[in-house]
DNA sequence: TCATCATTCAATAAATCTCTTGAATGATGT
DNA sequence: ACATCATTCAAGAGATTTATTGAATGATGA
């Protein structure tokens, strides 16, 4: 440490913060966690890892200053640190985006890409959001939209979405959106719609996106 | 691989990008390219490691998609594959600066934090550009400079700085930059020049930020 | 105090990463 | 063809990282 220069230091700093992230398991932590903050055991249960595991990488996560903990009672809730955070994963979905086929033909083949082309940006949503002509549609589950979702934003969980197609005006077009970029939610949710006469489409990104780009946010539950 | 879920095969994607990044001499090769492209022998010197270990290390990036390779005759000139890469710098440097009390530290007992204080941001010196009130000095060695430079850049490396003092309007101010945030070079000759009178304060980051915000940048030598 | 539960710790084997060494490749100029 | 030089490859010892297991900690409520 000490016995380094000045500057192999920095780099051995920075270095350890790409380490941090570069798992797979803590990268779906950190997706996780740019939804809001979580308790180790919801972490390991949306992760399908190990309580000991999951807390292990949170605490990995921790020591490179990419997550924050706080102690509530028996449960330990975890946080990103910073915006940066979120910053930090977007350059990474973006260089694996540019370079890697591979990234490109899972994510068309999971998703349908007629779909990801009609996304509705976050500009475009704004205006049209101020034009009153569209509904918001939020389809992850109910705590998470209760933490934060976008203004006047329904939340139907896609779960729930077939049988309360009622809750929905058939003439307003509708944006739905979900956790991110790659969450599966909204696809689904835009599928499903239009096989039902719905005018639908998806917003390019998620929450947390939305979020960091400085766009209000409400919280609590509603209609 | 195909037998992992859509999802953990991107996160495995996007694991790899950071993994990656995830070494300090890795991340001192891509400082290095952010300047410019560059060949393996070039990158070695620079970064004080064997000419084997740096192109091992440039394939493990070139593999990750952060640089790519180019040859010319004998030699192969690596670059960054893409501006998002410079962007994942940038992340991991603020990342580390929020968190590590470290970095700080290092910072501010290598440089001088005074100076650090009065840098220019880089819309301040676009003001001042237009209004032609001040001297841009590039204090890089002269090939950096020639392979890209701030417009109307006047070019005197540190080493000769102080011979050619005569070249400077002693009554004009003086803007400094150099090769990014932790480059010594400008911090130096800001040192140098205030003990000999002259007005002048050092650019926040260096020529990538620069470039990657769009702003115009000359090549070719000049006076 | 005791039992319970969320989280963390500690230890270990398996897997991965890193640097060095020396040879192999590929382009150049004689 | 040959020698030269920049770069890459291949192999192996040493260090680091990871998932699992089971025990320890720390807070809660009876």
């Amino acid at each position: 440490m000490s016995s380094e220069s000045p500057k192999q230091a920095l780099f051995a700093q920075f270095a350890a913060v790409a380490k941090a992230a570069a798992h797979p398991h803590r990268l779906e932590l950190l997706e996780q966690l740019a939804q809001g903050e979580r308790s180790v055991e919801v972490l390991a249960d949306r992760t399908r890892v190990s309580v000991a595991n999951a807390s292990q990488h949170l605490q990995h996560l921790r020591r490179a200053g990419l997550v924050a903990a706080r102690r509530d009672g028996k449960f330990v809730f975890y946080r990103l640190a910073h915006d940066a955070v979120l910053g930090l994963l977007t350059s990474l979905r973006r260089i694996a985006e540019l370079q890697s086929a591979e990234v490109e033909r899972v994510v068309r083949s999971y998703f349908n890409d007629r779909d990801s082309l009609e996304a509705v940006s976050r500009l475009e949503l704004m205006d049209r959001l101020k034009a009153g002509i569209v509904t918001v549609l939020d389809v992850r589950p109910e705590d998470e939209f209760a933490l934060g979702h976008l203004p006047g934003a329904i939340n139907l969980p896609l779960s729930e979405l077939e049988k309360r197609l009622a809750d929905l005006d058939p003439d307003r077009e509708i944006v739905a959106y979900c956790r991110g970029p790659y969450c599966v939610l909204s696809y689904e949710a835009v599928a499903m719609l239009r096989a039902r006469g719905f005018k639908v489409r998806r917003l390019e990104d998620g929450l947390p996106e939305w979020r960091a780009a400085g766009l209000p946010v409400e919280a609590g539950t509603s209609g």
